[in-house]
DNA sequence: CGGGTTTGACCCGCGC
DNA sequence: GCGCGGGTCAAACCCG
């Protein structure tokens, strides 16, 4: 891959709000823009807030035109370099502003990112950099006297002018802190919103099946990316957008009141965390009770938990609480660094799998919901498999994050499709249908039973996994792969007559490759055997799925294209590599080091 | 001693 | 009803 990428952040950018899409409002911060390298788009995710991708443009100029560029963000991390810098950068990440050098950041083969790379590693080489455009004015005609001052000058100049960038990387930094705060912030109150509607939705039941169901039947005849919208905009009623507040617990308690089953009461009657007892024990969190529950593991106890009239909402929250996002990796570490810390529970051999499949709860907050399952490939035990479920009921670190909202976009997409129908295995596909139609490559939903299941294959670098996909689709039996044109046509900018959540959604199938299936397969064992592609030298990623974080889909909306995807891959899963020398304790700040120098090193495809 | 891991037991759903 | 398998619990253990 010679190519580089132009990635915008973009605070305005329509896909972060999918569901405000008929009256966004943008952020108080002006648009800030972010270019790198296609090696490096794969920092993206650490951003944790949308995204867009840019394809580069064949001319400098037509870069510029499709771009507001308001300073070079520098996501290489070169890995002899970039340690204390980067671990000085709120962010995480290395920045350098370089204004006056832009246009060669912005290009892109082998050789231009590399000396672009040695421009980014110091002052030295910055100045000498600058000095070579604009020190050819002296020719050696002036006087040595002249020349020394001339220098002189020069160099002040250059100090004032890397002042200056230091003072623009700062207010860089401080906006993308800001922004990702708000997104952050955004992120969680959807969360609570949508939970909020769950909630309220058995009253109306009978009505919105109804409803649910016409809607379905009209994305089948072809209504596409406006109807999906709307389906998502359901979730979210416009009207409830400024109430965003912190409404988890009301859910919570909401929820509990409904518990009425032996199980529930059960749970109710125990220790609601898992958290060190009196006696020192570890005890399982059931604070959110169904509704939290709606978010957390435990299938099996779930469809005891709701009296009969409430089936459909059974449904539903089942549905929720079963959603899980699956990443498959690269990586010789037990476990991927994610951002996000854990406490492993468990441990069992799983049927068809000599590995055994270990169980973590999210410990980063009491009562966290979120879970995680890891467990090697049986086919090729270079493979993790990492599956999350539940939404996390905490902020998360950037890099967590990002993580998560990739993931959770996907178990977003999913669950948004199944739960407003009582069909939740037919949405999420008629979503695909709709949304994703020219989704590629490496992720595969899997909607039916027992578990929706969104799996996300890092492991391949194959420039059209689809076909790949295709195959293993039919291996399992699995309906197969709607593509339909997309009203942009393939290329993600071009996307004006699409839907911003369609967009979204397009680019995230794009991120990694999501596809749409209906495989059984969860964990390991029930990954396709895809191949080892030995021309990736790639390890694992990860992610944690969130529930309503159906804005973090926008999150995702990320890449366009299968060679990004694999870069992708290898990147996040180089990740994993650095999360072995975390010692499996996700330490953001190394976290985030060893991505970007993985990045930096990454020989390219 | 606090926090995390290990591991056998247990619970539960599902298929036969 | 029974067995199987997935998921969880919790006592015991380990480690810094």
């Amino acid at each position: 891959m010679d190519k580089g990428w132009g990635l915008t952040l973009d605070s305005t950018s329509s896909t972060s709000l999918p569901f405000f899409s008929s009256k966004q409002q943008p952020l108080p911060q002006p648009p800030l823009s972010v270019n790198f390298f296609s090696k490096d788009t794969t920092m993206f995710p650490v951003l944790g807030f949308p995204v867009n991708l840019t394809r580069p443009t064949n001319t400098e100029e037509e870069g510029a035109q499709n771009r507001m560029v308001v300073g070079e963000v520098d996501f290489f991390s070169d890995k002899n370099k970039s340690s204390s810098s980067a671990r000085h950068d709120h962010n995480h990440l290395h920045q350098h502003v370089k204004p006056t050098i832009k246009k060669e950041l912005v290009c892109v083969d082998e050789k231009t990112y590399n000396s672009n790379l040695q421009v980014n590693t110091g002052l030295q080489l910055l100045t000498a950099n600058i000095g070579s455009d604009q020190s050819t004015v002296d020719d050696g005609v002036t006087s040595e006297a002249e020349d020394k001052q001339a220098k002189n000058t020069e160099l002040a100049q250059m100090q004032m002018e890397l002042q200056r960038m230091n003072s623009e990387n700062q207010k860089l930094k401080e906006m993308l802190s800001h922004v990702s705060g708000n997104y952050t912030a955004l992120q969680m109150h959807l969360v609570a919103l949508m939970q909020q509607q769950q909630l309220e939705k058995p009253r109306s039941e009978s009505t919105e099946n109804e409803v649910v169901q016409k809607k379905a039947e009209e994305k089948i005849h072809g209504i596409g990316g406006e109807m999906v919208q709307r389906q998502f905009l359901d979730l979210v009623p416009s009207g409830r957008v400024a109430e965003v507040d912190d409404h988890v617990s009301n859910s919570s308690s909401d929820e509990r009141t409904r518990s009425s089953t032996p199980q529930n009461n059960k749970i109710e009657a125990g220790t609601r965390d898992y958290v060190r007892n009196t006696n020192g024990k570890n005890e399982l969190a059931r604070e959110e009770s169904p509704g939290s529950e709606s978010q957390g593991w435990g299938p099996n106890k779930l469809q005891k938990m709701n009296p009969p009239n409430l089936m459909d909402q059974s449904n539903i929250e089942a549905t929720m609480r079963k959603a899980r996002v699956s990443v498959r990796a690269r990586s010789e570490a037990p476990m991927i660094s994610d951002g996000c810390q854990w406490r492993k529970y468990g441990q069992k051999m799983a049927k068809g799998n000599p590995c055994p499949r270990a169980y973590y709860r999210c410990t980063m907050a009491v009562g966290c919901p979120v879970r995680k399952q890891v467990q090697r490939c049986a086919e090729d035990r270079t493979i993790l498999v990492t599956t999350y479920e539940g939404t996390h009921n905490h902020p998360l670190p950037p890099a967590a994050m990002a993580m998560a909202s990739t993931t959770s976009a996907a178990a977003s997409m999913l669950l948004s499709g199944s739960m407003t129908s009582a069909d939740g295995i037919m949405n999420p596909n008629l979503l695909s249908r709709a949304i994703l139609p020219c989704s590629s490559n490496m992720a595969t939903l899997s909607a039916s039973a027992p578990f929706p299941t969104v799996t996300l294959d890092l492991t391949t670098n194959d420039p059209n996994p689809l076909e790949l996909q295709r195959n293993q689709l039919h291996q399992n039996h699995t309906a197969p792969l709607f593509q339909l044109p997309f009203p942009g046509g393939q290329n993600p900018q071009n996307f004006g007559a699409a839907t911003p959540f369609a967009q979204a959604l397009y680019n995230q199938s794009k991120f990694s490759g999501l596809q749409f299936s209906q495989d059984h397969q969860v964990g390991s064992s029930q990954v396709p055997p895809v191949a080892p592609r030995p021309n990736l030298q790639q390890q694992p990623s990860q992610q944690q799925p969130s529930l309503a974080d159906t804005v973090s889909a926008a999150t995702a909306a990320i890449t366009a294209d299968p060679n990004f995807t694999a870069m992708l891959a290898a990147a996040i899963s180089s990740i994993i590599g650095g999360a072995q020398a975390n010692n499996n304790n996700d330490n953001n700040n190394s976290n985030i080091n060893n991505m970007a120098s993985k990045l930096s090193s990454f020989p390219g495809n």
